[in-house]
DNA sequence: GCAAGGTC
C-alpha cells in the first residue's frame, strides 16, 4: 500500500511529513529545486491502514488559464472576442517539474491525500493536483485532510479524519479565473488600442485594466478629489480658561465650534452679561482606562503597519516578510488569521526572545508570569496562525530593513502576550452660565505592552488640579476664537491598505502588488507627505516634467486650505481618512519617509472617462469585487453552478464593454482633456 | 504587450 500525500507549498510537506513521520523521515531530491519528497509509514484509518507515504508538495497553482494561440495576438480579432473566445488551461512553463513530480510519484500509489490549505485557493490546487495524479494513475483513490494549524495533535488527527475534496469551491475558483482573465484581456487591449491616439504620451502606453488595479486606483483618486474640491470654511468657539491651585486649565466647549459668527457672538455675550466670573464644576468623572494591545498580526496589519511605522512601502514589507519566512525566522507571512489556537505554546515561542538585546528583558517578564493569552480577533482562515516570530535573529545576519521588519513583527507578538496599559481617565465638566465646557486628563499607571511596543503611544497628559464637584473656580479667561477647517489629506498606503481590506480587494498576499501596478502603470504616484492643497492637478505621466518628483507641483494656484487652521481648527468637513481601531491618529511619526499617493493625468482621466461613460456601476468602484465574491459563494453553497455563474456575469460585463466601446469618445476627451496641454 | 491568485 503507497499514498502520496501533497500539500500547497514546501514548508507545509516538510512540517507534516515529520510529524506523521515521527522521526523516521527520508528525503528525496526531485526535479524542481524547491520541491523535497518525504518517505516514511504511517496507519492511516481503514480503509488504507498501514502504508509507505510519500509526502510532497506543489508550489501553488501548477496551471494557468490563458486564450489560445490565435487569439494571444492582440491584433488577430477585436478585444470584445475575448468574452467568447476558447480559454485553455495548461500547466504552467515553471511548473513542468512539479507535475512531473506528481504524476511519476502516483503511479504506483493506491490513495492520494491533498494537503492543501484549506481555503476555496486551496481545494482549486487540490483539484489540480488530482486531475494530474489521475493522469499518472486513473484509479487513484483521492480524499482530502482538513486542517487549519501546524500543531502536531491536530496535524495527526487531521491525517486520521479525511474528507472528499470540495470540487464547488474549486469550481468556484475557475470562474473567478476565467472572469478575470477575460474581462482583464478584454478591456487591456481595448484601452490601450482605442487610447493610443488620443495623446502622445500614450502612443507606446500598455493602459492595462484589472478587476483589482481600477478600484485602487479610483480610492486614490476619490481622495484626490474629495481634496481638490474641498474650500475652508471659517468656524468660531467659545474658548474659557480657568485657574485653580494656580495651574490654568483650557476647558473645550461642548458645542464644539458653529460656522455662524453670529451665533457664537449672541452665545458668548450673553454669558458675558450674566457672568459673575466664575465657572461651576459640574462633574468630576475618573474612570479607570485601558489602551489595548494590539490583535495578533495578520498579513493586512503587517502591511499597513509596517507602512505607518516604518515608512516602507507595502510591496516592501511583504518582500521582506517572505525572505524572513524562507530562511525560518517569521511563521507564513500570508494570513488571515488574527486569534492564536488555544493549542499553541505561546511561551516557548516567547523564550526564543530572551536573547534579544532589546526586547530579551521584556520577554523574560513574560516567561517569568507576566503572559497573558492574547485577545482574539474575529478572523481566522482555517490555515495559518498569525503571523509570529519563530526564530531569534539579529543584526548582521540580516540586514537593516529585514531587521527593521523582524523587530516589527517580534514586538508585535511580544506586545499581544502582555498585558494591556492601565491609566485613568478624568472628564471635567464646567458650566459657565449655561455653556458647557469639558477638559480631560490621563494619568498612565502601568505601560505593561507599551514597554514593548514603542510604536503604539500613550502618554499622561498634564495633571489636572483637584476639581471638586460643585465648585467654583474664576475664569482667567472667556474668549471667542476663530478657526479654518483643513483639507483632507491625500491617501496614504497604510489608508489605501485598509480600504482595499474592507472593501474585499484584492487579498492579504496580493494587495501590495495592485498598489505596485498601478504605480507602474504610472496612473497614480508617490509624493512626499504633507503637501495639502499643493497638488491642485494630477501629476502628469510625462517623466520629462519630472513626474513623481518632489518638485512635480502641478500648476500653483491653491485649490486647497489657504493657510493653516487656527485655534483647534481641525477636523471640519474633510475628514481624515478615519481614526484607526486602537486609537492611533494615522499621524506619520518614526514613518518620516511617509508617502502620499496622487492620481497621474492618465489616471484620473481614465477614472472620470469611466464615471462620464456613466454606468451605475463603474469600472473604477468597488462592486466588481464584491459581485465576484457574491458569485463564488453561490458557487460554494450550491445554489448556482460555475456555468451559470460565468454565463451570467460575462454577459453583464460585456455589456458594460459594449457602452464602454460606443462611448469610447468620452474617454477619449478625458485623456486629451488631461494629457496634452 | 492583457488579469488575479497561489508560492519561491
Amino acid at each position: 500500500m503507497k499514498i502520496l500525500c501533497v500539500a500547497e507549498k514546501p514548508s507545509i510537506a516538510k512540517t507534516v511529513a515529520n510529524i506523521l513521520g515521527g522521526g523516521r523521515v527520508t528525503t528525496r531530491n526531485t526535479d524542481s529545486q524547491y520541491i523535497k519528497n518525504y518517505d516514511f509509514t504511517y496507519r492511516f484509518p481503514q480503509p488504507w491502514g498501514e502504508a509507505d507515504v510519500t509526502m510532497t508538495s506543489v508550489v501553488g497553482h501548477i496551471t494557468v488559464a490563458d486564450f489560445t494561440p490565435e487569439v494571444r495576438q492582440w491584433h488577430s480579432c477585436a478585444p470584445a472576442q475575448l468574452f467568447h473566445s476558447q480559454v485553455v488551461v495548461e500547466v504552467a512553463d515553471d511548473k513542468k517539474g512539479v507535475a512531473r513530480n506528481i504524476k511519476s510519484e502516483s503511479r504506483w500509489a493506491q490513495g492520494l491525500m491533498i494537503w492543501t490549505d484549506c481555503d476555496r485557493e486551496g481545494e482549486h490546487i487540490g483539484m489540480e493536483v488530482c486531475r494530474i495524479a489521475k493522469e499518472g494513475n486513473p484509479r487513484i483513490i483521492v480524499k482530502r485532510a482538513q486542517f487549519n494549524n501546524l500543531e502536531r495533535d491536530h496535524i495527526r488527527w487531521a491525517a486520521q479524519h479525511p474528507r472528499q475534496i470540495d470540487e464547488r469551491l474549486s469550481d468556484a475558483v475557475d470562474a473567478r479565473i476565467e472572469i478575470d482573465l477575460r474581462l482583464g484581456a478584454a478591456f487591456t487591449r481595448f484601452q490601450t488600442l482605442s487610447l493610443k491616439d488620443s495623446a502622445r504620451k500614450l502612443e507606446s502606453a500598455l493602459i492595462s485594466y484589472g478587476s483589482c488595479q481600477f478600484p485602487t486606483l479610483g480610492f486614490i483618486v476619490d481622495r484626490f478629489k474629495r481634496v481638490q474640491k474641498f474650500r475652508p470654511e471659517q468656524f468660531w468657539y467659545i474658548k474659557v480658561c480657568a485657574n485653580k491651585d494656580g495651574i490654568d486649565v483650557n476647558f473645550n466647549w461642548k458645542r464644539g465650534h458653529l460656522f455662524d459668527r453670529m451665533a457664537v457672538t449672541l452665545l458668548y455675550e450673553r454669558c458675558m452679561d450674566n457672568s459673575s466670573g466664575d465657572g461651576r464644576i459640574v462633574s468630576v468623572i475618573r474612570k479607570s482606562t485601558s489602551k489595548w494591545r494590539p490583535l495578533p498580526l495578520t498579513t493586512v496589519e503587517l502591511q499597513r503597519r509596517g507602512a505607518l511605522f516604518l515608512g516602507m512601502s507595502s510591496k516592501k514589507v511583504m518582500d521582506i516578510a517572505e525572505s524572513l519566512y524562507t530562511k525560518g525566522f517569521i511563521s507564513y507571512p500570508r494570513t488571515e488569521t488574527d486569534q492564536f489556537d488555544d493549542g499553541m505554546d505561546l511561551v516557548a515561542l516567547i523564550r526564543k526572545q530572551i536573547v534579544d538585546h532589546n526586547w530579551g528583558d521584556f520577554a523574560q517578564n513574560l516567561v517569568n508570569g507576566g503572559f497573558r493569552h492574547p485577545r482574539k480577533g474575529k478572523h481566522n482562515d482555517n490555515a495559518h496562525p498569525p503571523i509570529h516570530p519563530v526564530a531569534h535573529v539579529s543584526p548582521p545576519a540580516v540586514d537593516l530593513d529585514h531587521h527593521k521588519v523582524y523587530t516589527l513583527i517580534a514586538r508585535h507578538f511580544l506586545a499581544c502576550t502582555s498585558e494591556d496599559a492601565k491609566g485613568e481617565s478624568t472628564e471635567v465638566v464646567l458650566d459657565w452660565v449655561g455653556e458647557r465646557f469639558s477638559t480631560t486628563g490621563l494619568h498612565v499607571i502601568e505601560r505593561n505592552y507599551l514597554d514593548v511596543y514603542p510604536y503604539d503611544r500613550w502618554t499622561s497628559s498634564h495633571p489636572l488640579p483637584e476639581f471638586v464637584q460643585g465648585e467654583l473656580v474664576p475664569l482667567k479667561r472667556a474668549v471667542i476664537e476663530d478657526g479654518t477647517t483643513t483639507a483632507p489629506a491625500y491617501l496614504t498606503e497604510p489608508e489605501l491598505i485598509q480600504l482595499m481590506d474592507a472593501n474585499g480587494i484584492g487579498t492579504d498576499a496580493t494587495m501590495a502588488d495592485h498598489i505596485e501596478t498601478i504605480l507602474k502603470r504610472q496612473y497614480a504616484f508617490k509624493v512626499p507627505k504633507g503637501a495639502n492643497g499643493r497638488y491642485p492637478e494630477p501629476i502628469d505621466i510625462d517623466p520629462r516634467k519630472g513626474a513623481g518628483g518632489a518638485g512635480a507641483t502641478g500648476r500653483g494656484g491653491a485649490a486647497g486650505g489657504r493657510g493653516r487652521a487656527r485655534g483647534r481648527g481641525r477636523g471640519g468637513r474633510g475628514g481624515r481618512g478615519g481614526r484607526y481601531a486602537d486609537g492611533d491618529n494615522g499621524k506619520s511619526r518614526s514613518g518620516d519617509g511617509q508617502t502620499e499617493l496622487i492620481p497621474s493625468t492618465l489616471g484620473a482621466a481614465l477614472v472620470e472617462g469611466y464615471d462620464q461613460i456613466g454606468f451605475d456601476k463603474s469600472l473604477t468602484k468597488p462592486f466588481l469585487r464584491k459581485d465576484m465574491e457574491t458569485m463564488m459563494k453561490d458557487i460554494c453553497e450550491g445554489r448556482k453552478t460555475r456555468q451559470q455563474v460565468v454565463r451570467e456575469s460575462l454577459a453583464m460585463y460585456e455589456e458594460v464593454f459594449q457602452r464602454a466601446n460606443v462611448q469610447v469618445q468620452l474617454l477619449r476627451q478625458a485623456c486629451r482633456r488631461y494629457l496634452d496641454r
